[in-house]
DNA sequence: TAGATTGTTAATCGATTAACAATC
DNA sequence: TAGATTGTTAATCGATTAACAATC
């Protein structure tokens, strides 16, 4: 029984960039805000705004327009950030490291629960406040902290296995940042964060023909 | 005078994969591929992946497949990656000290040439052999290095003001990190990379119901 | 009531994929 | 030549945006 009608990718995108303006807008004690104030501050269109609410209910009132914090409180519950995410992040290097001190993630309820990696130097050591913990053992640990989200930031080469044994070990959502294609089961959700490609499109709009 | 026709992003992004996927195959000493052959190996569709080759021209022989090795060099030079790209850090905190430190990126030719921030103790510093300068300066130091991209790693309170020094420096491309919707002239390429955009989808495809 | 703005339908735009003649 | 595979056109699919009746 699937009563949501197939929300388009691009539409929870922008779902959580309405969250984090509308926290803006809160700070600044505004009460309501209107579609088109919207587009103003933010460059998505109007019509799209509303569209991508509309997957989820109904939300405002005509005339009117939204209440700010009833907005960020529903779309909060839509994301499943109304309440606090665990999450694992795999590899203790530069970007794992960087992750799990990232301040913003916690903010935004999701809570990096533990760090994990495979090499001796940095099993036991401290980094935030977390022990880093020895991979070899991520079955058992996710047995406690049960995190459904995984943060993969190791070397390409072990991507896959890294992927595999989180998969095994009940994670259901993985956040990939190796270069690397993951094959893992249907059920399991990727987004691939590659650095490499956000760089090459802008390298690409560097050349004078790619000029629009 | 524009003859390439309108290149769409996510072909662009694509691109950058296959570039990737090429280097592995090179590494194995493999001579030619098939479109049908990528599709099995990587899961993007053989049309997509001829689609995507012919708005830039003939790569392939009918009957035989494309050469790897040349193919991966026109790639190269579509995304102007077969040079030396400078790319600049703007932000020495966790994050952009992480990006100074990965691989990954000089190897695919975007080279960081310098790591900017504001605070007293992080200028001077030494971060992966680079030294930390100072951020007020770096439109007399982006004279010299000549950079075009640059990536801001700052707060989102500090991020727009970063954004407008960059591009009064002379960068036309930013990628950036920062929680913010950052207001540029039309000429300059943006790319965000937002955690919490990748989390929140993540997030939402845990719940039931968001089965597909 | 008149003015503003919603939610939604329909039109548009753009990207993906299937089909196939051309070609090695 | 027969078989394989390209490059490209046309069909499909999906996302964005404009338009507007409903409603505060």
């Amino acid at each position: 029984m699937n009563n949501t009608p197939k929300v388009p990718i691009p539409t929870l995108e922008r779902l959580a960039t309405y969250f984090r303006y509308l926290a803006d807008l809160r700070s600044m004690a505004v009460e309501t805000i209107s579609s088109t104030e919207v587009e103003k501050q933010t460059g998505i269109n109007a019509a799209q705004f509303r569209k991508d609410l509309s997957y989820f209910g109904e939300f405002g009132k005509p005339g009117v327009g939204y209440n700010i914090v009833d907005l960020q409180n529903r779309i909060a519950q839509i994301l499943r950030i109304d309440r606090d995410q665990h999450v694992i992040v795999l590899g203790a290097g530069n970007l794992g490291s960087a992750l799990a001190g990232y301040p913003g993630l916690r903010e935004q309820g999701f809570n990096i629960v533990a760090v994990f990696d495979a090499s001796e130097q940095k099993i036991g050591q401290s980094l935030f406040g977390l022990a880093v913990k020895d991979i070899a053992r991520l079955r058992e640990e996710n047995n406690r902290l049960q995190a459904r989200i995984a943060v993969i930031a190791v070397p390409a080469s072990a991507a896959q296995g890294v992927a595999d044994l989180a998969v095994a070990s009940g994670v259901r959502a993985l956040m990939n940042f190796a270069p690397t294609i993951l094959k893992v089961p249907d059920k399991i959700v990727v987004r691939n964060v590659s650095f490499l490609q956000e760089l090459a499109v802008l390298s690409y709009h560097l050349t004078a023909d790619a000029q629009k």
